[in-house]
DNA sequence: AATAAATCAATCATGTTGATTAATACCGGA
DNA sequence: TCCGGTATTAATCAACATGATTGATTTATT
């Protein structure tokens, strides 16, 4: 993940223990310093000493005192917005985005371009002059705190037809970081869906789940221990290339593009004129939720998740009849040893995929072990 | 895993970095300190200090100084055979084990009982008589170093007919645990097998692996940056539950009890008077390939793997076989977007899951993260 | 003389513990 | 009902412990 530039960064690294602490607000919200020596299980002193230099280095605030509880008033120490800022990027078929986020996980300001089909010169020179801008519009003070750029792509573009082919051969992440004063992090976009339903995501996960994202191809993310597994050559979570019983690949069963296919034309990328018969969308989620419940069992059984959280660059209605049929599928599957996973929705929808590409960054100087989650 | 005695232990808890000094040479063969504090990263000063007191503590052996290079004379460190002893207990249905293994890996004591059908009071009997014994065997010191038992055995025993029934409700780990002045660990026995080759195997693995073992039932352990995955409830690498193309579920297709269904009656628990004619093993084996193959795609997919290691409770000629099977099947699989696995055989065979009952008190008091591999 | 292994001595980074201060609620007695 | 003592909790101060580092030094060899 880490660019070989990853080191160029504007702050000092953070130790593993400012790190602790600034993830545990991160998915809590604003704790005290007496409810983070519970919880990292550090010395009052301890935390003392650090959020000291944390708040004295702005990425802590201390909010208002608390007051009418037994005992001395405690101060809520929040992440400071301005704290750091991240750009993500993502890269589709035919829409390219471009988001600074926040601290907290906000998205401030936002640009996107739709094009017939994303040529790399295009999508650089939209990049440029984008974060050009973006960095622009922010006061210089935290102009100097844009950590790092994060591109969410999809692996093997060349591979989408004729008209990708320029992509063949290039590298979109040495490319931008040759002129960028910050590093630059690259992942499937699959991954980085994932990823931003762990860093900023709404719900309460477990430290084991098994993440789907259905967009125009389908893929996934495994977090294990509450951290997201790329695996040794960045490919895990590859389920589109997860062979089902019918002898093809779940790519040919659960994806949009096989709902585009059965619907004879393409779909919008947003939800805004999405309009798919509803026989139609019955009968691919029907198909998709067998694939999907498929793919569900067999994580399961190899690495003992109970849950499975489904989202997609889908409207919610559609995410939610898929999520449905998946369960239904999934109760029909034979699970004699195992028991079978609980199938939720994701929060983040459309707008994962590029939020999980700002956590990239993010991850990499201010998660724990700057991994994902 | 850890009993919840597990803090009973003889020897002081070793720190993070003498763990890992311990598991370098137990990988690589006797290390010099220059060579520990390259592989560590830490200073020389560092392994000075703390080969010092893991000698001092029995730990370590210097071995010959080795002279002949350019520069002062280097003392390479070994691991100290009785540094600690570790208690091993595989049960299986008709075959109970124990085993005494010292600090480097060997069994250097061992004890068997073949019953008709393992019963619980006869196991614990079993246990107790021959941990009495063989640690009456031990010299006074030595025996002072028994650092805990493992004990390896399927999940579920009670399902595995009317005479197992007497298994529900009985903890084996507990009652044994009462009466030992150690620790007892308990895991799955597939698990196990895993831990061994992954602790103990003589072959270079990678840091992510499938491991495979066929015994009377099918199992397997998942490795992940060098590490055994147990799964939050100690299921993982539930190969068995892993879904099939035609519906059922890997256990009923690659297991020796499929293999004994074919023949018409049950195989003998060591390799002698293994008698299968030539074309039912060659049809089992093709079924459970094609099996395997398709457990073996899932988990690449899935966690972006590229080996699977192949073991089990069979002849060196049957496992060969199962292999050979299984390659021929995977490279019949589609596999558009991740490339098909490695498949290699295991190094221990009917030995893994006794040793790796071993190494699981071994994990706890010396892996650097107390957990396997 | 160059090289490499190992150690010595001093120091630093990052945590701990125990005593101390601060601000509040709770409660019994006037 | 008000009032002051006491318990409670948050946070800090000061001293210290642990486990590492760095730079100089010693040793044995080609």
């Amino acid at each position: 993940m880490a660019s070989d530039s990853a080191n160029d960064s504007p702050a000092r690294d953070l130790s593993r223990n400012e790190r602790l602490i600034l993830s545990l607000i991160r998915r809590h919200g604003p704790l005290a310093r007496a409810a983070l020596a519970q919880r990292t299980g550090l010395s009052a002193q301890a935390i003392t000493n650090l959020t000291r230099k944390l708040i004295s280095e702005g990425f802590l605030d201390p909010g208002k005192v608390v007051r009418g509880k037994v005992g001395q008033p405690s101060t809520p120490l929040a992440l400071a917005p301005d704290g750091a800022w991240f750009l993500g990027l993502k890269l589709g078929r035919r829409l390219i985005e471009l988001a600074l986020v926040d601290f907290t996980g906000s998205v401030r300001m936002h640009r996107q371009e739709v094009c017939p089909f994303a040529h790399p010169d295009r999508v650089i020179s939209f990049a440029r002059q984008g974060i050009d801008t973006l960095a622009a519009s922010l006061p210089a003070a935290s102009r100097m705190r844009i950590t790092g750029l994060g591109i969410a792509a999809p692996f093997r573009l060349w591979d989408w037809g004729d008209e990708m082919a320029p992509w063949r051969g290039r590298d979109l992440q040495a490319e931008l970081a040759r002129d960028l004063p910050f590093p630059v992090f690259l992942e499937n976009d699959a991954s980085t869906a994932c990823a931003a339903e762990l860093v900023f995501g709404r719900a309460a996960l477990p430290a084991d789940f098994l993440h789907l994202y259905i967009a125009h191809f389908a893929g996934g993310g495994v977090v294990l221990d509450g951290r997201l597994r790329l695996g040794p050559r960045r490919n895990a979570g590859a389920l589109g290339s997860l062979p089902m019983p019918d002898g093809r690949q779940l790519l040919e069963l659960a994806s949009v593009a096989t709902l585009e296919a059965r619907l004879g034309h393409p779909l919008p990328p947003d939800d805004a004129g999405w309009e798919v018969p509803d026989a139609i969308e019955a009968e691919w989620a029907d198909e998709a939720g067998r694939a999907l419940a498929f793919a569900a069992m067999s994580a399961t059984a190899l690495l003992d998740l109970s849950l499975v959280v489904l989202d997609g660059a889908v409207p919610a209605a559609t995410r939610a009849r898929l999520a449905e049929a998946t369960r239904r599928a999934l109760a029909a599957m034979p699970a004699a040893g195992i028991d079978r996973p609980r199938i939720v929705e994701g929060s983040l929808g459309r707008s994962a995929r590029m939020l999980g590409a700002a956590a990239l960054p993010l991850s990499h100087f201010f998660q724990p072990d700057g991994k994902l989650g």
